[in-house]
DNA sequence: TGTAGTATATTAAAAATTTAATAAACTTGT
DNA sequence: ACAAGTTTATTAAATTTTTAATATACTACA
């Protein structure tokens, strides 16, 4: 099987048509997610019957393709249902972040075959560093015990600066006189299709999450920092150079604070897990009273734990995510008014807190995005939870082989 | 040969099949600028050279193609290059403003065959006005002289809000069954192709302007009002509902004017002719001397006049304008590091202002987007003209026919 | 000037596809 | 239960396309 999606370049012969057509048959059953019948290849491809019925017989002898039933019709003979038998897709997923490798098999549901995390891990942009994620992933692949053809590529995604369409990977592992995704292609000889992190998470939620039935959508990644990935026509926007979706630096934020980028007045300072965790500090320090104080003095405030106190019903906590959503969705309705998606999506670690967040991120969006454009906008909460980077990772290899149910 | 384009529903048989690689090959010749040869179509529609050769002759026969001359090559037997014949594609444009309504006649290369205004004309949501809007456009087809079946359609852009696909526009002409262009489309049977006349700008940057050679670009259209089109992955960007490019109503503006959308702070309120004008009666009864005051003292300020005066180098009008491209350039870096994109094409009455406001508005890059992000990005000021409007209305048309150059 | 090398054009045989006719399967109504 | 109507499956003839062999056109080099 494997050997009809690798090969790159298919001749203009007859026997290349063939394939191309039996390749096409294979994604459009993949993309129905059910079986087909031979009408309706023949109205696909453009074909005749007797052509369609020559193609559904071949990919039968080569076991492909199985009789499945018959369809449901209201008058006339039913038609034959073929669906793909015993043939499994797999996508190798990978996630490269500061202090985190994972490894992911998925199938073409994206169903989680096998998983694995690094976290004695610190991403640095050296050989040794790249050599030690290799290994892992070899590791992986062993321990998985996957069949090998089974896969068709495999899907990367890394924190920081990337160029998807070349595979370059412009903050790590740039040392090289090839890209990263050349490099990881030869080093497993097989498609390796390379996205940032926070890209992954957006074709995430495009292909299996809440933006599935939506072309215009802007998925938001709040965790420890911010991050954006903009769905507009129903593709994620890589920008020219790759560096579409820095939210994180416009000028929506405090302007006494000094961002890492040099400016002042960045949102990313007042948006996201760090800034709550200064937030908190300061608040304490000015002698607000917090529950999650009074539990251990000694210990680090970590924003997961402020979440988590939110949750539990703590005053200052609430106030400051309350504060932090007013100005996400003051910040986001500028950019309804510029885009006009139809829908908001808010993913990360602070997707826990729907109730909370709610309600002020659509003030925000209120004072600052037009009416007209806004009544037509939903805000909703990603459902995906923690292995959505990864199941973004490997869709990409799905992606680009037409395979994905839609 | 309308009848091969017009033809939305090509039946699956050999003769279908026949009359679409017939059509691909007049868009090949259309797409590539000058003659094509069978080589070059049996490798773009993957079929043999003899079927390539029997298309050729077919077209020669149909008096669509003739013979054009040899291809130059380093070695081995010339092929010879066929070229389009006499057949010459129309399209109609038109553009309908709050004050103005044009009507063109534009060929495939966007040379404008004929042009007509009438501005005796006031924009308003009623079946008279549509009714008069019509009736001007039979007249212009008729005094072209143009051949009707030489035109493959009509693109007309209009102000306010459209939304592209469905062809409805909201803002006017909404008291209809049926949506505007599919009015238009029954009225003059043609294909008609509605969309609003800011992204009409931008398409014509995009297809015979300085965006040519770009993927994503952000198209300023500057003149009385402040309008954007986004070009995103060589796509201008429509948004969900067609409202995208609002960019007038983005919250970088003075907190103390308020915007006819309800809110303080729009951008639109303090970049453009409107606000120039505003702006300058502020400086003039603060006691600011200009130039332009002194000529005389009753004929209202009009924008035009301020600019003209910056251009003789009225002090307070340069000042003006110069403030306004720093915000301008200010608000845009926020868009740029957002999205990405490696230009910015500043167009409308304001792009003759071009030194006076290049430096600003780099100013104002500056101070809001990313150094990185700001390398690869570009500051260009339109040049197409006053009538690059109509050309772009007229560009929807060869461009859903993929009769554009590339 | 002629020969080797390369690429396009043309042709006739082989292969593949479509068309059209027919058979099979299924629903509905009498 | 059977005929009428509808749709899919199969088959054989007609058509079309590709393949492969050959002819033609052009460059470069001796």
């Amino acid at each position: 099987m494997k050997a009809f999606f690798s090969n790159d370049f298919i001749k203009n012969t007859n026997e290349g048509r063939l394939i191309q057509q039996k390749i096409r048959i294979i994604q459009a059953i993949s993309q129905k997610g059910h079986g087909i019948t031979v009408p309706e290849i023949c109205e696909h491809l453009q074909i005749s019957a007797p052509t369609g019925i020559k193609l559904v017989n071949q990919l039968q002898r080569e076991g492909v393709l199985s009789i499945v039933g018959k369809k449901e019709t209201v008058n006339g003979r039913r038609p034959i249902i073929y669906g793909l038998k015993d043939v499994a897709f797999h996508a190798v997923s990978v996630e490269i972040l500061l202090k985190r490798v994972s490894v992911g098999i998925i199938d073409s549901e994206f169903n989680i075959l096998y998983h694995k995390q690094k976290t004695d891990f610190e991403l640095e942009n050296t050989p040794e560093c790249l050599a030690g994620i290799e290994l892992f992933i070899e590791e992986c692949l062993l321990d998985s015990g996957i069949k090998e053809d089974t896969i068709l590529g495999m899907g990367v995604g890394i924190t920081g600066r990337v160029n998807q369409s070349t595979g370059e990977s412009l903050s790590y592992f740039n040392f090289m006189d090839q890209s990263l995704g050349e490099h990881f292609s030869n080093n497993f000889q097989i498609p390796v299709f390379l996205n940032n992190d926070t890209r992954c998470f957006g074709l995430a939620e495009k292909i299996i999450g809440k933006a599935r039935q939506v072309d215009h959508a802007i998925v938001i990644n709040l965790s420890r920092g911010l991050g954006t990935s903009l769905i507009i026509d129903n593709k994620i926007v890589n920008g020219a150079m790759g560096f579409a979706g820095e939210l994180g630096h416009m000028q929506f934020g405090r302007k006494d604070k000094i961002c890492l980028c040099g400016k002042s007045g960045c949102l990313g300072n007042d948006v996201g897990g760090y800034a709550l965790e200064s937030d908190f500090i300061e608040k304490l320090s000015e002698g607000t009273q917090s529950l999650l104080r009074q539990s251990d003095k000694n210990k680090p405030i970590r924003y997961d734990d402020i979440l988590e106190a939110a949750l539990q019903g703590d005053n200052l906590s609430i106030r400051l995510i309350q504060d932090m959503g007013f100005k996400l969705g003051n910040a986001l309705g500028n950019i309804v008014n510029l885009l006009n998606p139809e829908l908001i999506i808010i993913g990360g670690k602070f997707s826990r807190l729907r109730d909370i967040l709610l309600g002020p991120v659509n003030s925000g969006l209120a004072n600052s995005s037009l009416t007209n454009t806004l009544n037509h906008c939903k805000v909703e909460f990603s459902e995906l939870g923690a292995l959505a980077g990864l199941k973004g990772a490997g869709a990409h290899v799905f992606d680009y082989f037409e395979l994905i149910k839609n």
